[in-house]
DNA sequence: CCCTTGTTTAGATGAACATCTATTCAGCGG
DNA sequence: CCGCTGAATAGATGTTCATCTAAACAAGGG
């Protein structure tokens, strides 16, 4: 139900600097501030359980998943649940809408391509 | 000084099982088992020193960096930086030799890679 | 052989985090 | 309007983690 974009992300995917030569990581060393914006977004990833929940949510049929399609798939409360797909969500790895009595979860693409792209040396082949 | 690989990584960037299409986390849910052996490897980054540290390593000329070289960048002590490449070293993103006096650090490529590709739905431009 | 410098290990401490139970909020149907 | 179901929030608890100080280990030079 919110948006927010990262500058850092902004950058990341465009084709303003140096973009195909290398992952931005190994291209050239990390300020404090860019690291410091970063992290937080692999630490989102970074647990099995939002690991899965933010595939669980991409592969979804439609591009779109209900909360009890994902419960299911875990030993885990539904609370426990909630609190993960908030931390994905603060990240801006995914977003939801309330359509009736269910909640829909999708994925941002982008966040998910533009950290690819910092991590990996690979060609940058955007439509 | 140790080497060690995840089965889940070698996978990842073969040309094995549908790498062409898009990345695997988008592409079809990850079980819990391949969650469980990726998600430590994002907790490495997921910390800002360490996303820099990882990042000065990779683009220190030479391609590999003395511990001296590291320290001077950030307001920590010796020990912390230590603890933090000893974090790096265990997922298997870094490796390190001690020649003479000093120790030195280079980046295994491979695992970043195999990470970005985790992530992202790009092109596997593999030589 | 001791002293100095570079690096790691050990142990302690305070903050962050994953999980739970209990409660509350939001829609829907009788 | 009341009760039911799906989902989120609040608060508590045990664990993990980032950081520090103190100590140990490694290598080299008087």
């Amino acid at each position: 139900m919110s948006k927010q974009l990262l500058p850092v992300l902004e950058a990341a995917g465009t084709g303003q600097a140096g973009q195909a030569c290398c992952a931005p990581l190994v291209c050239e060393p990390l300020s404090g501030t860019e690291a410091a914006e970063l992290a937080p977004l692999f630490k989102a990833i970074a647990d099995p359980v939002r690991l899965r929940l933010l595939s669980l949510i991409a592969c979804h049929e439609g591009g779109e998943a209900c909360v009890c399609d994902l419960t299911g798939a875990f030993d885990l409360t539904g609370p426990t649940i909630s609190h993960h797909l908030k931390v994905l969500r603060q990240a801006g790895l995914i977003d939801c809408e309330r359509r009736g009595t269910w909640v829909y979860y999708w994925a941002n693409p982008g966040v998910l391509e533009r950290l690819s792209a910092i991590l990996g040396p690979r060609v940058t082949a955007m439509a």
